[in-house]
DNA sequence: AAGAGGCCCTGATAGC
DNA sequence: TGCTATCAGGGCCTCT
């Protein structure tokens, strides 16, 4: 599920609904995530307000206090839905009952002094939580993380210096969190059919316009998937778990066999794997 | 030492 | 229908 635009979309709804809110009580249903949920986020983090909400890559943060950050990574398959209580005359009350919200793999329920409960699911468990210091951009896994793609980090020059002397293949260094953060599988391939760049070529092989493009590309479509409330593949879903937009507007990912959707290109798109992932491109514009 | 591949886990789907 | 095999969007770890 969770790439950039996911985990942006759901900061931007947490923030509007939980920031300035208490946190009241913690029920722990799971602890078997990736990393055991530690006992302590109860200790720290309740009778605490969450002052913000942001997110680095794909991770969320929330700033619980000056010195006690919760850091929550959705992994694979990890939804955060809210649920609010006391609000007979919400429209949505009877739309919710009728969501059909998942709660078998619930792991952990937060529950606010405003009545919303903050619910974390996550059935194949490759998400977690996890503690963070006062300077957490210098604890693990922040720490390893290379610049955001709308930062001003990611440039030219940059780019340049990382890939000299690299053979990685474009496609796999997009998804390398340490050259630039947020990137996943699905939006790999999308950005690359928007570059017309085949996802096995070599970095060493990109032109000063080939890196240029890359980086416009690589924010337009993130930020238009950011507008369309993300993409829903399986069970993601948004907060409210209504299921997103921006997988309509996918080009290549999961479009194997049908015809290119550039204007004036007549290829098929086709299904490779890239170690070991699916990747999607046409090989008649993406050269 | 960079880069590829295996693996953690469950569920959905396909094929027999 | 009910079995088994295959495949999923991430990222850490190990091996070459």
């Amino acid at each position: 599920m969770p790439e950039l635009p996911e985990v942006e979309v759901l900061k931007r709804s947490l923030q509007k609904k939980l920031r300035f809110c208490k946190i009241i009580r913690i029920k722990i249903y799971n602890r078997n995530l990736r990393y055991k949920v530690p006992y302590s986020i109860n200790r720290n983090l309740k009778n605490h307000v969450v002052n913000d909400i942001s997110r680095i890559s794909k991770y969320l943060i929330f700033h619980i206090n000056f010195s006690k950050k919760l850091l929550i990574h959705l992994g694979m398959s990890g939804t955060i839905h809210l649920i609010e209580n006391n609000n007979k005359n919400n429209t949505n009350a009877s739309f919710y009952h009728s969501l059909d919200l998942p709660n078998k793999h619930n792991h952990i329920e937060i529950s606010f002094n405003n009545d919303i409960k903050m619910i974390y699911n996550d059935p194949r468990r490759f998400g977690y939580f996890k503690l963070l210091k006062k300077n957490y951009l210098l604890e693990k896994p922040i720490i390893n993380l290379g610049p955001d793609p709308f930062g001003y980090k990611f440039n030219f020059e940059y780019i340049k210096g990382y890939i000299y002397n690299k053979k990685i293949n474009i496609k796999n260094l997009l998804m390398d969190q340490k050259f630039v953060s947020g990137i996943g599988n699905i939006y790999s391939n999308e950005i690359l059919h928007y570059c017309k760049l085949r996802p096995t070529k070599k970095v060493n092989q990109l032109s000063k316009r080939n890196i240029l493009n890359i980086i416009v590309q690589t924010k337009k479509v993130l930020n238009k998937a950011i507008q369309f409330g993300g993409s829903s593949i399986k069970d993601f879903k948004k907060i409210d778990g209504i299921p997103a937009n921006f997988q309509k507007n996918f080009k290549v990912y999961g479009k194997n066999n049908t015809q290119c959707p550039r204007h004036s290109c007549s290829g098929y798109i086709q299904k490779v794997l890239i170690s070991n992932r699916s990747s999607f491109y046409c090989p008649k514009c993406q050269t």
